[in-house]
DNA sequence: TCTGGGGTCCTAGGACCC
DNA sequence: TCTGGGGTCCTAGGACCC
C-alpha cells in the first residue's frame, strides 16, 4: 500500500510556523519577483473565492482587493521552506519508507499486511505527530497506486466529511472516491485535457478509470496511458527511491527589471549556464545539447521577440567552461539591440549517464572532471557563490524583487526567533 | 513606478539526408 | 505519365506539475 503525505498550502503555511500572530489570517505567498500568487493557506483560499483572488494570477491585478480583505503578503522565502520541509520528511521517515518527491509531498510505503484500520490510524497519527513536531497542516491518502495515493489524498480534504485522512484499498472504495472527482483533479489531467475528456462524455476520474487503455492512448498519448492504467490500480509508475535522472535541465529567471544591454543578458545567461551545469553534474549526466533562449515580455508595448539556439556539443560535456564557452558564442544570435528583455535561460538537454561513450574517435572531450570536482565540493562547502566564472559578471545584479520578505528564522543567526518573558 | 513563476517531458511538423 | 519512404535532427509549442 502507499501514501502520499502533503502539506495544505505549504509556502503559506510554514509562514505560520514561526509567526504565531498570522495564523488565523488569510496567507498569500508570491513568486519569484513577487509576480504571481503560488500558494494559499486555506483561510485566503476561502475568502480568495469569494473575491475572485486566486492561485497563479498575477499578484499586481488583485493587491489593492487583498489588502483591504486584510489578507498578509509575503514574498518567497524558499531559505524557510526548504528547513519546515526537511523536518516535515523527517517526521514522515520515522514513520516507514519514504520517498520525496516535492517540497511538500512525500510518498510513503506500508507492508500489505496492515489493515484498513490499522492504516487509518496511521494517517491520523502521522498527522497529529507532524502537527506537534513542525506546526505543518497535511493531508494523507493511501493507495495501491501512486496516482491513486494522490487521489485518495484529495480525498482526505475536498470530500464531504473530509477528515485529512482517505484510503483507496477496495473497489468501492475507488468508485467512491473517483465518481467524485473532476477529471482535472487527476494527477497528470490537466485543464486542456479535461476539457477533451469532456467532449467526450468522460465527466469524473471515474469514468475515466473505465476506458480502455489503449483506446486513450490512441486519442491521447502514452501519459495518458499510465494514467488510466493507475487508476485502475496497476501500479504502474514503480516506487523509486532514487529519483530517475532528469532527461533535461533548465534554469531560466525573469529578470527583476527589464534588461536591454548584451552584457548583462551575457551575465544573467552564464548564470544560468552554471547553475544547469551544477545540476547536471550532481546527477552524474553528460549533456550533448543544450538549449539558450532570451524573450522579451508578451506583455509589453512592443513587438513580441523571442529567440531560442540550439547548440551541439562535439563531446557531451558536463563542464562549465565547455558551456560557458557555448553560451557566449550564441550571444550574437540572441541579442537584439532596443530589445527590453525579460527573460532568458539555458536549458541542458539531450543527456547521458557519464559513462556514456561518444561514437566518434576523433573527437576528444576537453572536460575537466577534477576542476570541476573541486569548483562543486568549495562551493557546497562555503556557499554557492564562493567560486563562480567572470563571465557572470562581478556584482550580484540579479537578485529578485521580494518586497515582503519574512525572516529567515532558521538560516540566519539575526533572524532567530525571540521568545519575550 | 512598474508589475505577469519555474521546471520537465512530450509531440507535431519542417528540413534535410539517403 | 505520374508517383514516391523512412530516419534523424531541430524548433516551437503544448501540457502538466508544484
Amino acid at each position: 500500500m502507499l501514501a502520499l503525505i502533503d502539506a495544505t498550502g505549504m509556502y503559506a503555511s510554514a509562514e505560520k510556523v514561526f509567526d504565531p500572530t498570522i495564523r488565523n489570517k488569510p496567507v498569500i505567498v508570491l513568486s519569484n519577483n513577487d509576480g504571481c500568487i503560488v500558494a494559499m493557506c486555506p483561510i485566503a483560499k476561502r475568502l480568495g473565492k469569494e473575491l475572485g483572488i486566486s492561485k497563479f494570477g498575477p499578484y499586481f491585478q488583485v493587491a489593492d482587493k487583498a489588502r483591504k480583505a486584510g489578507f498578509v503578503v509575503k514574498s518567497s522565502n524558499y531559505e524557510l521552506y526548504a528547513d519546515i520541509s526537511q523536518r516535515m520528511m523527517e517526521t514522515c521517515e520515522s514513520f516507514g519508507e519514504t520517498h520525496i518527491y516535492s517540497i511538500d509531498e512525500c510518498f510513503m510505503r506500508f507492508p500489505d499486511e496492515y489493515t484498513k484500520d490499522y492504516l487509518e490510524e496511521l494517517g491520523h497519527d502521522l498527522r497529529k505527530t507532524i502537527w506537534r513536531h513542525v506546526r505543518l497542516p497535511v493531508g494523507v491518502g493511501f493507495g495501491p497506486s501512486l496516482t491513486l495515493a494522490k487521489a485518495a489524498n484529495h480525498a482526505s480534504k475536498k470530500l464531504p466529511g473530509a477528515t485529512g485522512v482517505a484510503l483507496i484499498a477496495t473497489y468501492n472504495d475507488r468508485k467512491h472516491v473517483l465518481s467524485q472527482m473532476a477529471c482535472d483533479d487527476v494527477w497528470g489531467v490537466g485543464r486542456r485535457l479535461a476539457k477533451r475528456l469532456d467532449v467526450m462524455g468522460i465527466k469524473n476520474a471515474w469514468q475515466l478509470a473505465e476506458q480502455p487503455a489503449k483506446k486513450i492512448r490512441k486519442d491521447f498519448s502514452i501519459l495518458m496511458e499510465n494514467t488510466v492504467r493507475e487508476l485502475k490500480g496497476e501500479a504502474y509508475y514503480q516506487w523509486d527511491t532514487v529519483r530517475p535522472a532528469k532527461k533535461e535541465i533548465y534554469s531560466t529567471r525573469s529578470f527583476g527589471k527589464r534588461v536591454t544591454c548584451n552584457i548583462e543578458l551575457k551575465n544573467a545567461l552564464s548564470g544560468h549556464g552554471e547553475t544547469a551545469s551544477r545540476k547536471m553534474r550532481e546527477q552524474n549526466s553528460l549533456c550533448a545539447g543544450m538549449v539558450i533562449f532570451a524573450a522579451s515580455s508578451p506583455h509589453d508595448n512592443a513587438p513580441y521577440f523571442k529567440k531560442s539556439v540550439y547548440h551541439q556539443f562535439e563531446v557531451p560535456t558536463c563542464d562549465t567552461r565547455i558551456i560557458l564557452g557555448a553560451i557566449s558564442a550564441a550571444l550574437p544570435q540572441l541579442y537584439k539591440s532596443g530589445t527590453r528583455y525579460y527573460k532568458c535561460g539555458v536549458g541542458l538537454v539531450d543527456l547521458h549517464d557519464s559513462q556514456y561513450q561518444q561514437q566518434d574517435l576523433f573527437a576528444v572531450s576537453q572536460d575537466d572532471p577534477s576542476l570541476m570536482k573541486m569548483l562543486d565540493s568549495i562551493n557546497s562547502r562555503y556557499g554557492r557563490h564562493t567560486l563562480q566564472f567572470a563571465s557572470r559578471g562581478i556584482e550580484q545584479k540579479f537578485d529578485m524583487k521580494r518586497e515582503f520578505l519574512s525572516k529567515r528564522a532558521t538560516t540566519r543567526w539575526s533572524d532567530i526567533p525571540r521568545v519575550m518573558c
